[in-house]
DNA sequence: GAGTGGTCTAGACCACGAG
DNA sequence: TCGTGGTCTAGACCACTCA
């Protein structure tokens, strides 16, 4: 029994859910305003929005401040392809959306030394890769590079057609280890302005470090992605006989 | 300057923030009541709740009804090892932790037919584990083995002292694949009670399927890992010519 | 029983989006 | 400008913990 009251905020949430599972309310449909629901169900507003923000956490309510609250398409989750260190994982989990990049050089700084294993304000390249689904923020990255390592054949202006694709792509000595490490937090301010998403909700952030064989890190990768967008999916194979399936 | 005005409560959670970072409020000490801390802030109490939210999102703080609200230690976070198909990924990710377990005969339903490949009602063992750090619940695993794979060597009313490592050590023909899924989502109303965590506070579910050698799959695995608790790391390394890294 | 956090109310005012 | 959601107030009452 350790079952809480159902509160009345997840009678209404139980309550919207149904609607949308059984159709009463479609796809990409506005819901009534906030007041008007509140004095449908007999709340408050705080109350009816902790209940939007329920179904908001499960991927079935997108708010648009202003606008209202909409039902969202049905769950369209994109799958982050990890332990595949190669560019068609990238390619695959981005396939679906419009990439928009921004290539910035900086001097590595807070963490990023450690991370890259470089001195301080060493000499990188940060390319801001943000994901659109439609018209909407999807999911967004930061790659750092350091900067010796791409100048040579990808001049920071010219990205490529699929710049995902230039991850993993340009390493001269071959690549040896990656390592992906998956946390869950709350998006920063400027994440949630960024991806449009209220920042109470939480994403999945992939941290992911590629070592060449020489031990020397070639690139760190920061991918953002909201909850109820995106998973990761990991595939160890221990026989390793049948390599990179093709699908 | 997608820059939100910073609203009371980040406010107050930047300057609580600093406190603790300071060492002017120390791990495991209790915080004065939402009630004085909101007369201090001049706030009310929902807006310093909010606050003590986003410390919460963080792990920077831990509530406990009745109780009061308590820093918690320097973010102990423990790391669960993908991507590695041995028995000493799970003991290392429980290792610091006191594990109990509650064995259950039960039949295959919703979604466990399609995840195991096998008809529904078909009879399997779920074994519930709980890891506690100290007195306080810290995570917990759901595990699936269909029957007739663990009724012979491990008989449901004796599990191992090491619990975790009975996971991919019976298996007759070898283990072939791992698949491990994360995606971040908000826990059960009951998880949420097992785990004395906030409904509100964004977990890591990992669900991970074994296959063994025959395509047949063995275990069915589902972790629900806090965000504030742990994270995930994979390590995938390119030239397989270093094995199982012992440490 | 005293004190704590958990939930909720019935408003107010501000910020954003679209016409 | 108007309707929307975002934030906040100043309480109320309930549920839990601990002495």
């Amino acid at each position: 029994m350790t079952q809480p009251a159902p509160s009345r905020r997840h009678a209404i949430a139980e309550d919207l859910r149904n609607q949308i599972a059984k159709g009463h309310l479609k796809a990409s449909e506005r819901l009534p305003s906030e007041a008007s629901l509140a004095a449908h169900y007999g709340v408050s507003t705080p109350t009816l929005r902790n209940a939007l923000a329920l179904l908001q956490g499960e991927g079935l309510v997108e708010k648009i401040h202003g606008s209202g609250n909409f039902v969202r398409h049905p769950l369209r989750r994109v799958t982050y392809l990890g332990g595949v260190a190669e560019p068609t994982a990238w390619s695959t989990f981005f396939a679906p959306l419009r990439v928009t990049t921004r290539t910035t050089n900086i001097e590595a700084h807070s963490h990023l030394p450690t991370l890259l294993n470089v001195p301080p304000r060493s000499p990188l390249t940060e390319v801001l890769y943000i994901a659109h689904e439609g018209r909407a923020p999807h999911s967004l990255a930061r790659i750092y590079v350091p900067r010796d390592l791409v100048s040579a054949d990808a001049p920071a202006a010219t990205p490529s057609p699929t710049p995902m694709a230039a991850r993993l792509a340009d390493p001269r000595p071959p690549l040896a280890e990656v390592q992906e490490r998956l946390s869950v937090r709350l998006p920063t301010q400027e994440e949630a302005a960024t991806l449009r998403i209220n920042a109470s909700l939480a994403v999945l952030a992939l941290t992911g470090v590629a070592t060449d064989a020489t031990g020397r890190v070639v690139e760190a990768a920061f991918l953002v992605l909201p909850a109820d967008r995106a998973d990761a999916l990991f595939t160890t194979r221990l026989n390793p006989e049948e390599r990179s399936p093709k699908a």
